[in-house]
DNA sequence: TTCGATAGTTCCGAATTTATGAACAATGGA
DNA sequence: TCCATTGTTCATAAATTCGGAACTATCGAA
């Protein structure tokens, strides 16, 4: 089993970061894990939006996020702790993902560094 | 030949501009399109940032451009005439199309009515 | 240790989407 | 009527995505 990695931010895209949030489900696990308060593991989304997601497709999409570098993976265990990359996306670029969350109508949680 | 048809605004959707916008030659032509004063015909992209499009394939792009909303495309003569619908959309979703064409590093017209 | 339970990943085949050359359609001008 | 130009549609190959089954890693209990 490969090690996790995880792009540095200068490796981030903006295709990589749109194309990532354009899939409902996607955009969905990082609101919430950019809402929540502390990190998450990855079972917590097995159910999204009333939808049940195989968990192979799930791994795929949490996948999806670290390689566009929005979120973090560590393994803590046997779980996985899922964080969002939040300050640092902001800061490369800002607004962007905070205006896409706003289309998609989410409100990010009031500690989140990059929330107004 | 099938009609062209436009979503009406409201049933334009993020996870569409957001997909649209994932491909860096339908950013780049989008962004052409928002950047000019006016209109444009397709074969004005046939070179896209230094790569020759074949015409089919500019012509799937500008169906996914229109069909996510963010232009609209009128037959004159025997061309057609592509416009962003810059307003509409930054009224449905404001900041979004903005803050996603400043990530790309791309200044608008100071004419289109989002810049700011 | 060894066993079992839990959490995720990887593999692989099916389904969907995308890319592009070739044929086609629509329009205008000679 | 014929031809040139612009763009669409069709067909097929290539790439991506989905999801079940098998696998791996880690922890805790016996």
């Amino acid at each position: 089993m490969r090690p996790i990695s995880h792009p540095s931010i200068e490796d981030v895209t903006v295709e990589g970061i749109l194309h990532a949030l354009s899939d409902p489900v996607r955009a969905a696990i990082y609101a919430q894990l950019d809402v929540a308060e502390c990190s998450q593991n990855c079972s917590n989304f097995l159910e999204v939006s009333d939808r049940t997601i195989p968990k192979s497709t799930l791994s795929q999409h949490f996948k999806i996020l670290r390689e566009a570098g929005l979120i973090r993976s560590e393994r803590k265990g046997v779980e996985m702790h899922n964080t969002g990359r939040c300050a640092e996306i902001d800061k490369r670029f800002p607004g962007l993902v905070q205006s896409i969350l706003s289309a998609y109508n989410i409100q990010r949680h009031p500690t989140c560094p990059t929330t107004k």
